[in-house]
DNA sequence: AGCACGCCGACT
DNA sequence: GTCGGCGTGCTC
């Protein structure tokens, strides 16, 4: 017999530390999957390095305990590599989860249900039906442009390096990263390695997909994001895990895809907000695909026309390096960026609410419909109207259950909460004062769509956003008649703005972005500059018509510095000003950040729960060079009938804020106990939205 | 997280 | 009289 340290999905709590110990006639080795009892229960864990002379040292003096026996080692699988679990164990340490907790989150679900005989047949199955290989017409290239062959070059060089440092791949909408990822990847499958392609979104697979597997005939590739069935997510893993995938495209929880040949990590769209989990263990995927890089000593790539203010500092520091891509392939022109004072935009009466569209974007459209170009409006607000109010009274559509407005959808004639999911038919009259006319305020992609048709008669007007596209296939149909030119106008939130390439597109308008500029949030015009960027980036991708392409900005606020950049596409002139405001500010990049949220019945509990957390975290001498400021509501502060607050803890060294957080965190759970009515806590570590 | 135990409201 | 509501506690 011989113990055992097995990591478990088990949340960590006072008196429970996160390895178990088990028993074992066989030892086993670290990296295994075992079956083993916990409670009443039967679960999967995961076979870890364990310090049995520390761990006996700590319970020195304690009665010894007995030890339950693992009930069966998965042997059909093999080991989980040490490079994977150095990386599962940086991501439980960094972001203050259990390391079972973020083993097993991140190991396709199917593992966890099926035992032995049952893994052994799926592995059996994935190494006798191993994907074809299609044996096609030897993979047509493009021709380089001068910038991307001097790219490759550079690339190529320091990918040779045997640790070479993150590369950011700074490169304008339409300038060919694409093709730079797939010549990177072609070295890299031809030394004999796995090449991990990460992008922000499931949408952006199937095309991406598509363009690698068109690229590399004879060679494997899967996918591995959240819509796979849970059967083809497990086939997919294991093909990557028994090294037989040469390519593997995915969105964020693809950097845990085990990889035991890897040679290159490329982050497309570096700055985009989704590689950021927002629940459970919220990590960043990019921030780990830099760590994973570093582990394997294998090059990492991080594209964007638009960095991170994270990653564009470390490339203008050195820390990173950093390749430039400023002109757009074959031709095609940045569209020419036209701010549109809105102020100055007559209105129906002296107080009515101010158009859909102005008058001059509205005939810059027609003129586009006229030559057959198509035009793009972008407008991040779903549904019809944010709210509903009745004039007669002081009535809005509030949900019951959070501090947010249900949202009107017309077609549906629901009104909708988007936080809480709630729904009901749009009362008739009033529920206050019984008047007939409740209106809408505002205006959303539905009702957009709606406007666009009346004032541009005969046009064909398409809307894509996340209601539009619920079924599955709808956004490849709809997308298909955009690029079949049966569209004139498409009305969508961003869901449109990214990665699609338009070639008829000539006109992109920002139909309401004003919100974003005053946002509470510090991260709200980094956000906004990208957006814009992009959508702008969907013009003028054909060179025959690119000539005259536009990008209209409709705002009250058209001196904004946040537009002057934008107007001469700037990056680098927008990222210095914003670096400036953050630095001075005490922001990140020059602080780190830590956001300790927590619900509750009443706000008093949240509250009170917080600062005893503070309280607490002040005992340690660490927190002497930490910021703690006071526990704030959240933009919407009640969701589905729980009130949240949280507090930001704020220092200017990564290190002391993690030495900090490992020794207060783990008090938390007893915390909680002693603050009865609290539901939930969280740290979010590095968060994007405060 | 699950899964049990435990103590109070409306049903066969 | 029970079925079951979810508060509370435990898992090597």
């Amino acid at each position: 017999m011989t113990r055992i340290g097995v990591a478990i999905d088990a949340p960590q709590y006072a008196g429970m530390s996160s390895l178990l110990t088990y028993e074992s006639e066989q030892p086993l080795v670290p990296g295994t999957l075992a079956r083993v009892p916990l409670g009443r229960r039967e679960v999967t864990g995961l076979v870890w390095d364990a310090d049995f002379a520390a761990i006996d040292a700590a319970a020195a003096g304690t009665p010894p305990m007995t030890l339950r026996p693992v009930i069966e080692a998965i042997s059909a699988l093999p080991p989980l590599p040490a490079d994977w679990r150095a990386l599962v164990e940086f991501t439980a340490r960094y972001y203050q989860r259990s390391l079972g907790e973020v083993a097993l989150a991140v190991l396709p679900p199917e593992l966890r249900k099926l035992d032995d005989t049952a893994i052994a047949k799926r592995v059996k199955k994935k190494r006798d039906h191993l994907l074809p290989e299609a044996v096609g017409a030897s993979a047509q290239r493009p021709e380089l442009t001068a910038e991307q062959a001097a790219a490759m070059d550079t690339l190529a060089a320091w990918a040779a390096e045997p640790a070479p440092p993150p590369t950011l791949l700074f490169g304008v909408t339409g300038s060919g990263k694409t093709e730079v990822y797939l010549r990177l990847a072609e070295q890299a499958l031809a030394a004999g390695k796995q090449a991990l392609i990460l992008v922000p979104e499931i949408n952006l697979t199937p095309q991406l997909e598509q363009r690698f597997a068109a690229r590399f005939p004879g060679r494997r590739l899967v996918s591995l994001h959240s819509a796979l069935t849970p059967a083809q997510r497990l086939q997919h893993w294991l093909s990557a895990h028994l090294g037989e995938a040469d390519l593997v495209l995915g969105t964020r929880l693809a950097i845990f895809a085990s990889l035991p040949r890897l040679g290159l990590v490329v982050v497309d769209e570096e700055h985009d907000p989704s590689y950021k989990q927002q629940d459970g263990a919220r990590y960043s995927a990019r921030d780990l695909a830099v760590y994973r890089g570093h582990l394997a000593r294998v090059p990492v790539l991080l594209g964007s026309a638009t960095p991170s203010l994270e990653t564009w500092s470390h490339a203008q520091t050195g820390r990173y390096r950093q390749v430039t891509l400023s002109e757009r392939v074959g031709q095609g022109a940045l569209p020419t960026v036209r701010l549109l004072d809105m102020a100055t935009v007559p209105r129906a009466a002296p107080r009515a609410p101010p158009q859909a569209l102005a008058p001059q974007l509205v005939a810059a459209i027609q003129a586009r419909v006229a030559r057959g170009e198509q035009s793009l409006l972008f407008l991040n607000r779903r549904g019809f109207a944010p709210v509903l109010h009745c004039p007669a009274c002081t009535w809005k559509s509030g949900c019951p259950h959070c501090s947010a407005w249900r949202v009107f959808h017309k077609g549906e004639r629901i009104l909708r909460c988007h936080h809480c999911g709630t729904q009901e038919p749009v009362p008739r009259a009033c529920p206050d004062c019984g008047n007939l006319d409740i209106e809408p305020m505002g205006r959303g992609t539905e009702r957009l769509e709606e406007q666009v048709a009346e004032l541009l008669p005969g046009a064909r007007v398409l809307r894509i956003d996340a209601d539009t596209t619920r079924a599955k296939g709808t956004l490849e149909a709809q997308l298909a008649a955009v690029h079949e030119g049966v569209v004139d106008v498409l009305v969508g939130t961003q869901m449109v703005t990214k990665g699609h390439d338009f070639r008829r597109v000539t006109l992109v308008a920002a139909v309401n972005p004003d919100s974003a500029l005053f946002a509470a949030d510090f991260r709200a015009p980094e956000r906004l500059f990208a957006l814009l960027m992009q959508a702008g980036g969907r013009a003028g991708r054909d060179a025959g018509i690119a000539g005259g392409s536009e990008m209209w900005v409709q705002t009250y606020n058209p001196g904004h510095a946040l537009f002057e950049a934008l107007k001469k596409h700037d990056f680098a002139a927008f990222a210095t000003t914003q670096l400036a405001e953050r630095e001075s500010a005490g922001l990140p990049p020059y602080s780190h950040l830590a956001l300790l949220r927590a619900e509750a019945r009443t706000e008093d509990v949240a509250e009170a729960f917080l600062r005893a957390a503070r309280d607490l975290a002040r005992t340690y001498p660490e927190a002497a060079d930490v910021m703690f400021y006071a526990p704030v509501p959240p933009s919407v502060a009640k969701v589905a009938g729980f009130e949240r607050r949280q507090m930001l803890v704020e220092c200017a060294s990564r290190a002391t804020l993690q030495r900090l957080l490992a020794l207060f965190t783990p008090e938390l759970p007893a915390l909680k106990n002693a603050h009865r009515g609290i539901v939930r806590w969280a740290i979010d570590v590095d968060p994007l939205g405060i």
